[in-house]
DNA sequence: GATACGTGGCC
DNA sequence: TGGCCAAGTAT
């Protein structure tokens, strides 16, 4: 055998495979049984750059509260972002519920079978329609995430660096893809990357491909993929402001429903590059008031390092004017609050949060 | 094609 | 401990 087969990968993924909620056992595919496609594209959707490990509870969490694409479609969008908060990119929780809708209210609440329907469809792209189609309804997509580019990157020892190399890469998968079990082939290339052909330290002696793979004949499999070279990390600096009133509630804002993190909730802060570094940052405060500082934070987003000043007031009598509206601190777990800002508060109010982070 | 978009865990 | 990484999508 001299080119990797489909069928070695497939008889690997009998005996290895990861068991997942939302997953149903090979075994079971093999007797024509499906995945619920709700479920497929649920866990498709929050795997998106995140581990399976922090995509467990949340999943739970959804599919127990909203057990069908109806109950999520028919939820108010303030209960589905609160329930998404802190497991980041937050325009997949804004078009979960766009697709949630167009599925239940425009397509008789049943998910499209193709590639194709997928696609268009609110946040769901070239990776996911491909998944959902393949997972769900065992159409044959050749279907590439970063477990698949690492594990064909290897195979084929391929040079030119990422994201270039995607279409090369893609036809490599194309042609690998059987016409039987392609829902499994998939979950199989990823679970091998999961697991087996790790970005470090791979572990080639038990993979079912290492009689075939060209990085390992060759090379150092974990050279591959060759990525291009990644920027570096501005940092941005501002002000956060915790207000408490005299019934113990916190003075909080919603966030403007596009960019970053669009939709969620937030205390008042100042902007985040005007400041520069020394200045306190009180003239931007929400309100005139007796300000005291209370630390600072640091979080990293993709592609920028924010560094905030915390201030503190209160307890207080609540301000004249609409700035924002006021939510007792014991009540804050119901909040859409990201964890950037739960580290804000947490600055000022240690005991706000059972979990506090930062 | 380049850029915006979160978070937590690992070494 | 700071950089890297994890089942990408939208614009």
């Amino acid at each position: 055998m001299t080119v990797p087969q489909s069928a070695t990968l497939l008889a690997w993924y009998d005996r290895h495979h990861r068991e997942l909620p939302w997953r149903i056992s090979p075994a079971a595919a093999k007797r024509g049984a499906r995945p619920d496609p709700y479920f497929i594209w649920m866990s498709e959707v929050m795997l998106q750059q995140t581990t399976v490990a922090a995509v467990k509870a949340y999943f739970a969490k959804f599919v127990g509260r909203w057990p069908t694409v109806k109950d999520l479609a028919e939820a108010p969008s303030e209960d589905v972002m609160a329930a998404w908060a802190g497991l980041g990119y937050y325009a997949r929780a804004r078009n979960l519920k766009k697709c949630a809708e167009a599925v239940a209210f425009a397509h008789g609440g049943v998910f499209p079978d193709t590639e194709e329907g997928l696609r268009a469809l609110p946040g769901i792209g070239d990776y996911t329609s491909a998944a959902v189609a393949a997972i769900a309804f065992n159409r044959p997509s050749a279907v590439m995430d970063g477990n698949v580019e690492r594990v064909i990157s290897r195979l084929f020892a391929i040079e030119a660096p990422l994201p270039g190399s995607k279409p090369q890469m893609k036809a490599k998968v194309a042609e690998l893809t059987p016409t039987d079990r392609p829902g499994d082939f998939a979950q199989a290339m990823m679970d091998l990357g999961a697991t087996i052909c790790t970005p470090k330290r791979p572990a080639c002696a038990l993979c079912p491909f290492n009689e075939t793979c060209v990085a390992l004949a060759t090379d150092e499999p974990q050279r591959f993929p060759v990525k291009a070279p990644k920027k570096a990390k501005p940092v941005r600096l501002g002000a956060a402001f915790i207000a408490v009133d005299r019934a113990g509630r916190l003075l909080l804002r919603k966030r403007v429903e596009s960019g970053l993190l669009g939709g969620m909730t937030e205390v008042p802060t100042t902007d985040w590059s005007s400041r520069q570094d020394g200045e306190t940052g009180l003239d931007s405060a929400p309100f005139p008031a007796d300000w005291q500082t209370a630390g600072a934070i640091s979080h990293v987003f993709t592609h920028f390092e924010l560094r905030l000043s915390i201030f503190r007031v209160g307890p207080i009598d609540e301000p004249p004017g609409n700035h924002g509206f006021w939510v007792p601190v014991t009540e804050l777990d119901g909040q859409a609050l990201p964890t950037v800002m739960k580290k804000a508060i947490a600055a000022a109010i240690p005991t706000a949060f059972s979990t506090a982070k930062g």
